[in-house]
Formats: structure tokens, C-alpha cells, sequence
DNA sequence: CGAATAGTGTCTCTAAGACAATATCTG
DNA sequence: CAGATATTGTCTTAGAGACACTATTCG
């Protein structure tokens, strides 16, 4: 950058004008089905079409944004905010990881003018369907296998979002932030299942997850019933204080190297 | 983003202005110690202060954006070119490995206006002082441990980006990027020793780069000459198509999980 | 020749994965 | 009870790291 370029920062309409919007990939698990959070849009460009929850930035930190646009669409709160509004659920919105993931600024992603995304990858529980009674009605989860042709490049940053959210369970203790606050193992497998879309070997997965250190702590407590199809009831346990896993849970079927 | 947020968005003046400007975090290996690229700040605000290179985003993509900036400040010029410029090395460019960081947008981190930086991350084999006859004089290469105190909020760019560097060191083969085209797999254990700043052992790890498939594969040929202090002569190797180290190569002293 | 480096061999220990076995529940 | 799930045990094999050793080349 040389001298005449910062100096001309000071006027910022000398430059073409930027936009700077935030979009989330918001990730949760229902069913034992991974979804996405998507919105309809209603306005051109792209109208009907499904696109990833976003808006503006506005003077605030980006990570703010994309809390602020994910509490939008959801309908849920931080907890320390005073008197939640109806319909919406109190301090969920605390529990859920939110990381920055990629910008997205190809010309011509936004035919209307020059708009520079900075896409946040969200992991939350499993949420109800943030329809009921919010101004969040238009946004709905949907299975990531149905999430196709969304508007702008939508496609790619989900996919982006995707192989992200999968790599990041290989070595870091994101699963429980997927589950609630307690947890049992087959609960934690169903996530790695969920997001990798591949079967884990049951009693392999449940000695691993426990020999690496501070992944999961047990709570003392147990399930108050076995499975809906049988089974004993299953041990509880809360995240560790792990921010790594070490050694990490490696995918299984993966190609070596050459890609 | 609601209707109305899209519909204002076709009048970007009724939003506060922002600038997006494009950062590099360019990162090589001279002397056995990895440095970064900097330059000196001639104009408020950080005048006199050392800053990564970058500048605004024009109508282009991001990563040609980071790729011209890269070139301006090093000399350097893409292969392709019709008759490069005296005082710059036709076709380095291609060589430099570069990828996406991350992206800044606190308010304030610059004083003038709201600026979001995106980040850039840049490996190159070792490369002449950026000074003579060009018009990048201003640029330099400093060890990394000397490179404190920079402008905005460039320390903790560049922080992330030499924790990205250290990562992907790991499980990418991206060491063969500090590299010339031909190297043996004693050079390529320095630039691990420079990035991770800690000694490997020699055996061990030249079995593991031979053990893991597409990392390198054999020119068949060897140095003309031993090491300058003693030793055999060494064979040379070139960049496998490994795009993935599997299994990888994993930093050793690290602490377990918590952090 | 002495020192330094390249490259290989050996041994130990950890961890991954295949598979089996047992116990405990639900319908 | 039949089937499903939780949890633990055993065995095999791959891979990491410590250490030793030989061969080659420079000064």
C-alpha cells in the first residue's frame, strides 16, 4: 500500500463502493440428520430462492454480526440479556460455537453491486424449528443433503462450511457442542455419524472418546431410561476443557493424500 | 436479512461507508530463520511504523488482489507475463503459495474509517531483498521473532498466520513451498525446524517423509556436492501430488488437549 | 584424519481397528 | 424373551520416537 493510497483512505467515496455483509452457516443436528438454517428470500434478486441467514455489517466486530443476524433468523437470545421476548428462548443462544469460516468477494457474487461476505460457521444443539411466534419466520433447518441451488454462491460457502464443521470434529471437541450440556456417548457418535455421514464402530468409538484427555468428564449420572429400543442405560457426561484432542479422531475412509 | 435490508442494499450510500483492503502475510526462509515480508509506513496514521503489505480491494477477486499486492512489494511477476520488468524475477510469483487467512473488521482498528482487512497468508522459497531496482524498496524481510510492534492490528495477523503456517506444516505438504524445486529431504527438515522453531531428529524424520505417500518422490539424482561442513552427498526430491499428509506429521512437543 | 551429514536398522510403546463377550433395558 | 444398546476385553498391526550404526564427504 503507498503513501498516495492511504492518504486517499481519507475519502472513502473515492474508492467504488463496498458492501460488507455477514452470512452464517448455521449447523444442527435433528433426527440424526444434519441441517442447515436457511431463509427464503422474498426480494430480487434471487427471490424464492433459499439462501444462507446474513446482512449487513454494521459497526460493530464481524463476530457480533453474525450473532446478531443468527439471533434474528432463530429467534434466540443471549442469556444475559434482560427479559427475553416471547417466543424466544433465554441464553440458548450461549451455548452455540460460532467461528469465523471464509470472505467470499468474487465480482459479480452480488449483481447489484460489489459485496464482500464474511461467512461464520455456527454449531448448536439441536433447536426447535424457529417458526412459532418470532418475527424469525421465514428461516427453517433443512437437511444439508436437500440445501442445493441456493442464491449467490451460497452453494459454495455451505460446502465450505461443510468440509470445515467435518475436519473440525477430527481434532477438536466441537461434537458437544451438538448435544446439550449432558451427554451420553452414543449420543456424541450419533454426531460424528451425523456430520461424516459414515457408521463408527460403537465400542472403538466409546473407548477412544474416552482415553483422550479432557474431551468428556463423566458427570456420575446416568440416562433415567435405557434406548426407545432397548439397551441399559448409558452414562452421562459433560465437554471437557480440552480445546484439542490429542491424539485427534481421525475420519475413517479417507483417500490418502493424493486429491 | 429481511426485505428491507435487501432493498436499502441497492443504495449502498444509506449505509455507513466501508473500505475493504486486502492484508499479506508473506512468509519465507532465509538463513535458516522464517521471515516475514514488511514495509515501513511513510504516512499517518503508523508513520514510521513497520505494517504487512496490503492495500484496497479494486474489482477483482480477493486472491488477485493479494496476489498483486505480493507482487508489488516483492518485484516479483507471474510466469505468464509478456516481458517482465526489469529489476523483477519473471515467473516467482507462481511459485508463492497463497491462501486465504482470515478477516479483521473490529471498528477502530483503523482510526480513519471502517476498514475490514482480509488476510492473506504467503509461502515462498527463499527470495532476494526486495530492494535493488525495483519500486519495492520499501519491503523487507524480518525474522518473524523481530517483527513486533507493527501497525493497526498487524501483530495479531501475523500471529495467526504463523499458527496457520505451523498447522498446515502438519498435515499438508506445504513445506515443499519454502523450497526450490528440487531439495533434499535435509532442507526440507530446516524449513520444519524454522517454522516450528524446534529441532527434529534426523533419522526419524527422514523414514516418516519417505513413508508417507505423494509427500515426495525422487529425481533420482543427487547434490553435486556434500554439505558445506562434511556428509555424503544427498538425493534430491521434488513436491509429490500429496495435497493431504496422510499420515500426517505432527508438531512434537505439544501440550495434550487443554489450553 | 576428525567432524558432520545422509540414510538405514532395531526396539519399544501408543493407538487404531477388527472382533468378541457380557450386561442391561425396552417393547 | 428378542433385539438393541452400553461397555469392556483381546488381539493385530501401523506408526511415532529413542537410539544406534554405517557410509560418505568436506575441511
Amino acid at each position: 500500500m503507498d503513501e498516495a493510497t492511504y492518504l486517499a483512505g481519507y475519502d472513502p467515496r473515492a474508492y467504488p463502493a463496498v458492501a460488507v455483509t455477514v452470512d452464517v452457516v448455521a449447523l444442527t443436528i435433528r433426527d440424526g440428520r444434519l441441517c442447515v438454517l436457511l431463509v427464503e428470500r422474498g426480494a430480487q434478486p434471487f427471490a424464492g430462492r433459499r439462501a444462507l441467514p446474513g446482512g449487513f455489517a454494521r459497526d460493530e466486530p464481524l463476530h457480533d454480526a453474525a450473532l446478531r443476524e443468527l439471533a434474528e433468523e432463530t429467534g434466540l437470545t443471549p442469556g444475559d440479556r434482560e427479559g427475553g421476548q416471547e417466543g424466544h428462548r433465554e441464553g440458548d443462544l450461549d451455548r452455540v460455537h460460532l467461528e469465523q469460516l471464509k470472505t467470499y468477494g468474487n465480482p459479480g457474487r452480488d449483481p447489484r453491486m460489489r459485496v464482500v461476505s464474511v461467512a461464520y460457521l455456527a454449531f448448536a444443539p439441536s433447536l426447535p424449528e424457529p417458526t412459532a411466534g418470532s418475527d424469525a419466520a421465514r428461516a427453517y433447518w433443512v437437511p444439508v443433503d436437500d440445501a442445493k441451488d441456493l442464491a449467490f454462491d451460497h452453494d459454495e460457502v455451505l460446502a465450505d462450511g461443510l468440509e470445515r464443521a467435518r475436519s473440525k470434529l477430527e481434532y477438536t471437541p466441537l461434537a458437544t457442542a451438538f448435544v446439550g450440556p449432558e451427554f451420553t456417548i452414543g449420543e456424541l457418535r450419533q454426531v460424528y455419524t451425523a456430520v461424516w455421514g459414515e457408521e463408527l464402530h460403537a465400542g472403538n468409538f466409546h473407548r477412544k472418546v474416552l482415553s483422550v484427555p479432557g474431551f468428556v468428564e463423566s458427570t456420575g449420572g446416568t440416562t433415567s431410561k435405557g434406548g426407545e429400543r432397548g439397551g441399559p442405560r448409558a452414562k452421562l457426561y459433560r465437554a471437557g476443557d480440552a480445546r484439542l484432542l490429542h491424539p485427534a479422531l481421525l475420519r475413517p475412509t479417507r483417500e490418502d493424500g493424493v486429491r
